[in-house]
DNA sequence: TTGTATGCGTTATCAT
DNA sequence: ATGATAACGCATACAA
């Protein structure tokens, strides 16, 4: 048992045939004839060899059938995220034909641990939601010409990217309240930045988290005036605080909520249970994303459906067909609005 | 731009120096005067050399720095279990050490399409509540000489098992809710295997998930005969329904509720509190795993905390103890009881 | 501190 | 259908 691994070579020497036959025989790459097939997997039944070593076969090949998926985040906090998560699966769903898995990589790894979008043996990598502290490493990767795409977020101009509609869509929920007689709108909006603890959006505070600022602006296209109240991630607990700020003045208190994401409205939702009001018939409540919340029901909420299954898929796709040498647009998602039972008309004054 | 990219050797011509010299700048594994390094490191800026080819080097070396994690289910159910995400946080930590990342597997897959136990170039795998299905692959792996470290799950004698307490656990709930006066208890039980669709468990009920059979004989230690509903996952949705299904006859209602999971203890209260019961002075319910339910406040369960993150860190250590040849031990964790405000005493009858 | 030599285990190409 | 040959790009043992 001390001895050194049998290899394809040795297979084929006891096999009687050459290291390239013997190699056919576990690739399926060329015909072989069924006598010499058997052969070579006898052989290997002897040997105990049990395959090609997948390091030799990518150097080889050039690939090693690994995609790195890069998060800006502890993967606990992304994973708490099911939007991202759907991508995820999206994503390996795309990769799998490519024979290609995800490999987990944190931006901000601590220096020197852990792989990296440098170290790692990547035939292409996903960005999701890049901030911008990885550009130097992206540029490194990108000269050694590994695909990269990115979803929501901004890598540069030639990296494709996968988007969202948010602006549009955000506004299609404003304009159903709009329709529906609401006047006083607040919003509870996701974070303004990385590390931001929740507070009021004033004209000055800086968003450079691109999915707020857009989301955002869309609701602010129909209700230019309505205050926004920005949480510190996208949980129902923190939904609850921030619904817990709007209901807190009984003489201001909105008609109708536009929340950033289904899990701050369900937490919206929990305020104004707590409030003594009733949704929709006292407060209308909007989300986004369009996920299943857990222990929401009998609510349902009226949101936009946003299609993150076909976000991951997509960006699979593009660097398969960058692998493959081809090129890869930008794409750019549209929402689904969807209209639950959280709102309803304006109550009288 | 057409022309192959750049190779060390090239590095090293450019610079004048040897290729090992060159290959030594870049690992650091041996002292280079700083002539020699800002020599070859301009040489690699000038022919945008970015640094060693991932897939040699892990061929030379004979690592990959990759850890294979093995799911069986789809990645998003699997991600939807936070103590799932827990451990994964856990094992990115302990596995970063090793310069190494995580490679996200599916059992399951597809044949054919995808990257497997056996194509992956991995250093290690870590398999999460393995059900069996794939224990030829494992075979092969092992075979292969990877180590291999299973998490809450069972892959034969000589794999190292990383295991929870879940029985005495269990055991420690249901005496306190005994100390408190309950005599009508029920069980909210996680599903009985694979594909299980929630209903009563009966006595010929074959369970096949470890966890749930353990924690179930936890409870039934301190209760024989208290009934088990088994939900269809561990979701606040299931909890409700199944929580319905106890409360639904009023003659028969247990004054105390065990769930196997925080997820389901959250739908069990909902449904009390839908039944116009008080938790905890009507009815009690317990949990497991200790992990923050969102949107549950202001209740607090009284639960058994899981070290989840330790787990999956010491899987990784696991890991990491057999790649550098050394063995590794089975390692069973022991939950921590924590009381909350979801029991109290049992009410008169 | 630097250079020389070798092989890690495969698979693609081309010829037979 | 099968075989000979040549890389793939690097890191290490050892010599200088």
């Amino acid at each position: 048992m001390s001895t050194r691994r049998a290899t394809i070579s040795d297979v084929a020497r006891e096999a009687g045939v050459s290291p390239s036959t013997a190699s056919v025989v576990f690739s399926g790459k060329t015909p072989v004839s069924d006598a010499t097939r058997r052969r070579v997997l006898d052989a290997a039944a002897a040997l105990g060899y049990t395959g090609p070593d997948p390091r030799a076969a990518s150097l080889r090949r050039g690939r090693s059938g690994i995609v790195g998926v890069v998060f800006e985040e502890h993967l606990r906090t992304a994973f708490l995220d099911p939007v991202k998560t759907l991508m995820m699966d999206g994503l390996a769903d795309a990769v799998a034909p490519l024979g290609a898995g995800l490999l987990l990589l944190r931006d901000q790894e601590p220096t020197g641990s852990g792989p990296s979008l440098t170290t790692a043996p990547l035939d292409a990598a996903v960005l999701i939601g890049c901030s911008g502290l990885l550009r130097e490493s992206l540029d490194a990767v990108r000269a050694r010409g590994i695909p990269v795409v990115v979803i929501e977020g901004d890598a540069g101009d030639d990296v494709p990217r996968i988007g969202l509609d948010n602006r549009e869509a955000q506004r299609q929920a404003a304009s159903h309240l709009r329709t529906l007689g609401h006047r006083d709108v607040a919003i509870v909006a996701l974070p303004a930045r990385a590390g931001w603890e929740r507070g009021w959006l004033g004209d000055g505070t800086a968003i450079t988290i691109d999915v707020t600022r857009e989301r955002l602006a869309g609701a602010l296209d129909v209700f230019p005036d309505a205050p926004a109240y920005a949480a510190a991630g996208s949980f129902i607990d923190e939904g609850l605080l921030a619904g817990r700020e709007l209901f807190a003045d009984p003489a201001r208190r909105p008609t109708a909520v536009i929340a950033q994401s289904d899990l701050l409205a369900a937490g919206v939702i929990r305020a104004a249970e707590e409030a003594g009001l009733r949704v929709p018939e006292d407060v209308s409540v909007t989300g986004f994303d369009g996920i299943v919340v857990d222990g929401l029901a009998p609510y349902e909420l009226t949101t936009l459906v946003q299609p993150a299954t076909e976000k991951g898929r997509a960006a699979g796709a593009a660097v398969a067909a960058m692998i493959d040498g081809g090129v890869a647009a930008s794409i750019s998602f549209t929402c689904t609005f969807h209209e639950g039972n959280t709102t309803g008309p304006a109550p009288a004054p």
